[in-house]
DNA sequence: GCGACAG
DNA sequence: ATCTTGTCGC
């Protein structure tokens, strides 16, 4: 799951797309968008009262429920242990595993000689470096431990990839979602947006 | 008062 | 996340 967003002349909407994964090969199965008018603005650490929104209308609209929800952002790695990786996990009461691309808090340390961020002595989040540059964090949303959330992600990391897979795509069609006419607010034709987005999704693995 | 600060 | 000109490198 993936947001994104869109100034209109009035107001501002979220876009959320969820892209369903088969695995392990990672093919595109299923993909579906939600949206609404953030309640919030961006605060650090309140993350998910503006983005969960979109994000919960979209997984609304799947037919069979997922294994796993992987988020955009923290989950234990957030200074109350909560980011909007849990807040989605317990919401929709489904695993979840946090991937995000920025430290949001936590001191450094080590879990199983593995870079880590810790948070009152304790492993909240795994760093994995994905290219010479770029690292990301690796935190348990619900559900998922965070060795298994580790060894999942790692599994979704395609060669050239940053993200994991998932989250690639998702993050590619919600930012395509705002040029397609049928997925524009305020009245997109979702059906439509969702095939075209699954077209989209298939190209890209 | 100063630094840190997911998306 | 979004905006936004130019630039380095394959």
């Amino acid at each position: 799951m993936d947001l994104s967003y869109l100034r209109l002349t009035t107001s501002e909407y979220s876009i959320a797309v969820i892209t369903v994964l088969e695995y392990p090969s990672l093919r595109p199965v299923r993909v579906t968008v939600g949206y609404a008018e953030p309640p919030i603005p961006y605060i650090p650490g309140l993350l998910a009262f503006r983005e969960a929104p979109a994000a919960y209308t979209a997984y609304q609209r799947l037919g069979e429920k997922p294994d796993l929800l992987i988020v955009d952002g923290h989950g234990r790695s957030h200074p109350r242990k909560a980011g909007i990786a849990t807040h989605l996990g317990v919401a929709l009461d489904t695993p979840s595993i946090g991937v995000a691309k920025k430290r949001l808090t936590g001191d450094p340390c080590t879990y199983n000689n593995l870079p880590a961020l810790c948070l009152d002595d304790e492993p909240v989040a795994i760093i994995h470096q994905v290219t010479a540059k770029r690292r990301i964090y690796i935190s348990v949303g619900h559900r998922v431990s965070l060795t298994t959330a580790y060894t999942l992600v790692k599994r979704m990391l395609k060669p050239r990839r940053t993200l994991p897979q998932p989250t690639y795509i998702a993050d590619k069609l919600t930012k395509r979602a705002k040029q397609v006419d049928a997925c524009k607010p305020p009245e997109p034709d979702i059906e439509k947006c969702e095939t075209i987005l699954l077209e989209e999704a298939e190209r890209l693995a």
